[in-house]
DNA sequence: GATGAATGAGTATTCATTCAT
DNA sequence: CATGAATGAATACTCATTCAT
């Protein structure tokens, strides 16, 4: 950002052109975010805009940022100590249904589509860090030990499957369909509940 | 496309459209695909690309349709009948990160970004019905009987895990890492070799 | 118009588009009718012209606009009540003259060759019925009576000729020639006097 | 034309793209005329247009001398000697009419909208002269004398005139309807039997 | 001669960004 | 500080023309 907003009017402005950018990404995609279309939407001038984000990029930054501590936020709230698997796997499924259900595809924007801008190293990494943390917490907890690397591969996997599940969900507009949200759980439960080693790949 | 190519030369010409096409889509997104990046990148100037697709659309329709093609082809080769279910897993997961090798980030980008034309009723539904068809087979193949709308639904849940790791493993750069594929498998054969009945999930 | 100018700079620039866009529209043709060209004659950068109107079309319609309210102002101004029929054709041609002489070819191009948005229902047509009746009242007048359905027809056959005979003149560059003004006075002034009655055609 | 067609076969090719030239032309206008379009109707390839026709220029060339040979021959077919005005002007008006039916909107377009090319100095020229000179043979005639300039210039306008009424009837799509047709009988009838005097237009 | 594949300058339109008011 | 007018490089697509087969 190009400079800190100091009084209350400059920090609305500032909130109302995040919001509505996360929007119209999630909503448009990449390819249908212009700045224009933002200013349009939070009710402010192009001029303004520009007073504030120095370019295109650095507003994506700030909507990254806000995104992702919210994901974060709500990671935090799983407490899953000393359930049994299945229930471990309700409770996260529930809760990253729930992350995704504000903004659908916003999140899918932000890591896939959306550029990052190369000044901001990677601002992905230190939310991925944390919140790969959090994963690799619970399948430890679920095995009854400290984190291992072996459990942060886990976590990664297990991660992903449930993102890719939920993402093409939310894309087919089914992300509330029951029988979807019994079977990932049951996938994601059984994962928990089985030994932790893993079976081998022969190279291909 | 505008045009049957007769000669041998508007052949070529037409495969190296298609070829250079698929690589911008799934290195630059959808918001880098430009035609006219794509008619140098196949060495063909800007004309001859408009010769044989009258728009842009219509030859991302043709990379879709052949991306499709190939990964219908790589399911095929997928026989697991009668395997424990972790060497179904292990094959099926190897079918899948080769089918996916040859342009890391298409798939993501054709099925996500890449808008489809209104002509061609959507082509991804008739793959789409294959693809979980074949899926379904293998589930209920592994379940010893024939596939019933709950094995549909393990499908669903179990194509989109898959997707899911291997598309966040193509971001990272890490398609390769034996780590991550030996999780996947253990994901994937826990799964098959877990009973059908589905965990509920309360109501939130 | 996609935005009204609000701020008195932009005004000049919409009207530097408008009256080059006449400009080029007259000499050149529909065919040489080109947005960049139209923009450089005016002055301003595309990105400008693209600003207030949404295409090329709404940016003809204007230029019509602008044209048609001239021809009924100037039409407007006749005023030929109790006049002997050749004074009021001299008056009426002189008028004519007078309004084809700001833009010659003008006004051809738009009724002939740019095409129409289809948005706008027909502007001509709006123009056209005023036109006419104008036309059909002084065809009245001058046979001392209200108008009938022949006078519209007498003034359509009327209106079309004097533009037909100015329209050639126009494209010869000899719409200043006193003979062929003089003539055709003569022609609408004989017109004009003559009695109610059509000769009837035989058929073909 | 670039080589004279020496062969039947070429012959027929030739007639084939000046044909199919006039049928487009008269059908979308200038801007509607492409090269590829006329041989595609044609049913030749763009390279056999281009044997023939050096460049598009030549093409429209060609339609307009056939068009304008066309019309001078209807013309000559007039005979009109010691007829009265009012029987002159209907014998006219019906024969422009008649060469006018066949591709309605060819003649305005040649005229109006497409270019001539520079090399062949202005074909119309040759055309024009001819077809005024009928024209003011015409004129004499009825007023029973040798043509002299000021019949030359009743004869132009007169020729505009009876032009500018069928073109715009041809736009409206009204070419047949009797009334028109009454009206401009009337308007050339009455012209042809007034005295040769013609009336005075003040300057502007 | 005939074909049609290939070319590339030109045209309409968008959008990130600047700057005078 | 806020505004919105202005800019121009970039993008999708067309069409006259050439030339290898």
């Amino acid at each position: 950002m190009r400079k800190a907003p100091r009084q209350a009017r400059s920090r609305a402005t500032v909130d109302a052109l995040v919001e509505a950018g996360a929007r119209i990404l999630g909503d448009d995609g990449w390819s249908g975010f212009t700045t224009n279309k933002v200013a349009e939407r939070a009710g402010v001038s192009i001029g303004s805009l520009y007073q504030y984000f120095p370019d295109k990029l650095s507003l994506v930054d700030s909507i990254r940022r806000r995104h992702l501590d919210d994901c974060i936020a709500a990671m935090r709230t799983v407490r899953a100590d000393g359930c049994p698997p299945m229930e471990v796997a309700a409770i996260l499924v529930r809760a990253m249904i729930a992350a995704h259900s504000a903004h659908p595809g916003l999140h899918r924007v932000l890591l896939d589509e959306a550029p990052t801008s190369a000044e901001h190293r990677d601002p992905c990494s230190d939310f991925e860090v944390e919140y790969l943390s959090h994963y690799a917490g619970i399948v430890a907890a679920s095995r009854k030990r400290r984190p291992t690397p072996a459990d942060h591969a886990a976590a990664g996997v297990m991660s992903d499957a449930i993102d890719g599940v939920i993402h093409n969900a939310a894309r087919r507009g089914s992300l509330g369909d029951p029988m979807m949200q019994a079977e990932l759980v049951r996938l994601i439960g059984g994962y928990l509940a089985g030994a932790g080693e893993a079976a081998p790949v022969e190279e291909s």
